[in-house]
RNA sequence: GGCGCUAUCGUCUAGGGGUUAGGACGUGAGAUUCUCAAUCUUAAAACACGGGUUCGAUUCCCGUUAGCGCUACCA
């Protein structure tokens, strides 16, 4: 693929490691490689890193394969690094072949060891980067094990540079640069070395990925240089962070870094795509609520900021029962609950009736039909329909205080009263809206009370409680059956 | 410690040498309504600090501070 072609249809890649659930930060460095390679026309690729043997997991693979396809953007291609092994080698090879890279043969780290030191930067271990070739392709011969690192030029002032499409010109002195593993003493690749053979191999022309990649970045221009590739174009995204600044781990921070916890809450893909858009990008025009659509046509890496952007949930103890409003950054229930009210009706109704039956609940399309616009405007979160509109599901209601049927400034004298004539009036009345509306604003005024004091007893009779849809939509959706026999078990409570 | 990145309302952000520093979420108040929700109106709320440069700096430069990242034979 020439350079020509390369601009006009960029390559883009998202490449986890399948060591952990997918991860919020990750999913949106998927979604901006998405929306780049839309909107340039260009190509989506899949890559699981999985070159982390030890770590990677079935149930990580799994996870990030969900979460993706949940979010229902799609790539086009999909590689798996660990099958590209050879690949990896031969580029390793011909790094030492050039003499840009030599064997170590001390033996690795055991971890901690150097921590508590504070000594100055390591950048490589002596001895090894001078053995002569001879030496080193006898040790090696012999079996000795050995790390193949990265020879990177030293004593020359040279500096190691390339443009960032979010951080602009970067330059780093190599003399700061450690000599990086290209290869384990078990012959496996690192993953600096494995990213760059396959964005090479794949002829990926954008590397979008996290900021803490960015250091990262001057050794894998060393490593495409060395390799004889020129190396790609690079964007950096900035970090996705906790309240408390630092990054977000699903240890301290529990569910919300999980991908799958939005979607279990009854997130709609949309709007999670807006709202991770929205964090550490801007269209620059106040534009917040955009669909898919919008969000490829005014996507560019311009629009990208340099600043760690907050998730701004709430920083609740593991102790605490987690409500959606402390789990969740209030804009993304917002854009939520703004994506449910767009939806048509048919559209949410399917949505949300596989959530009722998941819960146990009995119910057809029809009659779910019919109390989807009853919750339409009242839940941020699909899953918020079981707490909302309960009283339509159960055949009895959970037990509530009676003193929740007594109107403002009345008393359960006045509830009786207005319960008892609300019997007699719905017996008679014909179940839809107006005519509920009619005769029942009449009995309050036959009452002489308020209309409001009439409702709600009833409303407190048939939902359960205070809050609840408007009346008559609800009771057109409960039928006079299930209203009449309500009403009758709250008038003993009133005695 | 070394290297790098960053800094506008509580949060996400727009802006940019001269502005009433704009929008959104959230929060407060009010309107509307049969409650809730939705909707509408409205209020409070920000340029981290110190030096330059300049007629003028929130904006440009330097420094300080703070935060973050990298500093593994993790990715």
């Amino acid at each position: 693929m020439n350079s020509t072609s390369t601009l006009r249809h960029p390559r883009v890649r998202f490449a986890p490691s399948p060591t952990g659930f997918l991860h919020v930060g990750s999913a949106r460095t998927f979604i901006f490689n998405w929306l780049y390679a839309r909107h340039n026309g260009g190509t989506m690729i899949l890559r699981l890193d999985d070159t982390d043997v030890e770590r990677n997991t079935d149930a990580s693979v799994q996870s990030i394969f969900e979460g993706l396809k949940w979010l229902n953007l799609g790539w086009d291609e999909e590689y798996k690094q660990s099958e590209r092994g050879a690949l990896h080698r031969q580029m390793a090879e011909a790094i030492l072949q050039k003499g840009l890279a030599y064997r170590d043969f001390t033996p690795a780290h055991t971890g901690d060891s150097e921590k508590s030191g504070a000594q100055g930067t390591w950048l490589f271990n002596p001895g090894m980067r001078e053995l002569s070739r001879e030496e080193s392709d006898r040790r090696a011969a012999a079996g000795e094990p050995f790390a193949l690192r990265f020879r990177v030029p030293r004593g020359a002032g040279q500096a190691v540079r390339f443009n960032d499409g979010v951080y602009g010109e970067q330059a780093k002195q190599a003399d700061d640069i450690e000599d990086f593993a290209l290869l384990r003493s078990d012959g496996n690749p690192t993953y600096h070395l494995a990213s760059c053979a396959d964005d090479a191999d794949l002829a990926i022309s954008h590397i979008i990925r996290g900021q803490d990649h960015l250091n990262n970045t001057f050794k894998h221009v060393l490593i495409f240089e060395a390799a004889g590739f020129k190396p790609p174009q690079f964007a950096h995204l900035p970090l996705l962070v906790a309240p408390d600044g630092t990054k977000l781990s699903k240890r301290r921070h529990g569910p919300v870094v999980s991908v799958t916890t939005y979607r279990d809450a009854g997130f709609l893909p949309q709007a999670f795509i807006n709202f991770l858009c929205l964090l550490g990008w801007s269209p620059k025009n106040d534009r917040e609520q955009m669909s898919r659509d919008e969000l490829v046509q005014v996507f560019s890496l311009e629009g990208i900021n340099r600043a760690n952007a907050v998730v701004n949930f709430k920083d609740v103890g593991t102790t605490t029962a987690a409500t959606p409003d402390d789990i969740f950054d209030p804009k993304a229930l917002w854009l939520n609950a703004e994506t449910i009210r767009t939806l048509p009706i048919d559209d949410l109704c399917s949505r949300l009736l596989p959530i009722v039956r998941g819960a146990g609940f009995t119910m057809t399309p029809a009659k779910m039909l019919q109390i989807t616009p009853l919750v339409r405007e009242r839940i941020r979160l699909l899953r918020e329909v079981l707490t909302v509109a309960d009283f339509f599901f159960v055949d009895q209601l959970a037990p509530y205080d009676p003193a929740e049927l007594v109107p403002q400034k009345g008393d359960a004298a006045m509830a009786r009263r207005a319960l008892e004539r609300a019997k007699e009036v719905l017996s008679t009345t014909e179940f839809k809206h107006d005519p509920l509306d009619h005769s029942l604003r009449a009995a309050a005024q036959e009452l002489g009370i308020k209309a409001g004091q009439m409702f709600q007893p009833i409303r407190v009779a048939v939902c359960g409680r205070k809050n609840a849809p408007p009346l008559f939509e609800t009771l057109e959706v409960l039928g006079k059956e299930t209203t009449l026999a309500r009403i009758d078990q709250a008038l003993p409570k009133l005695a």
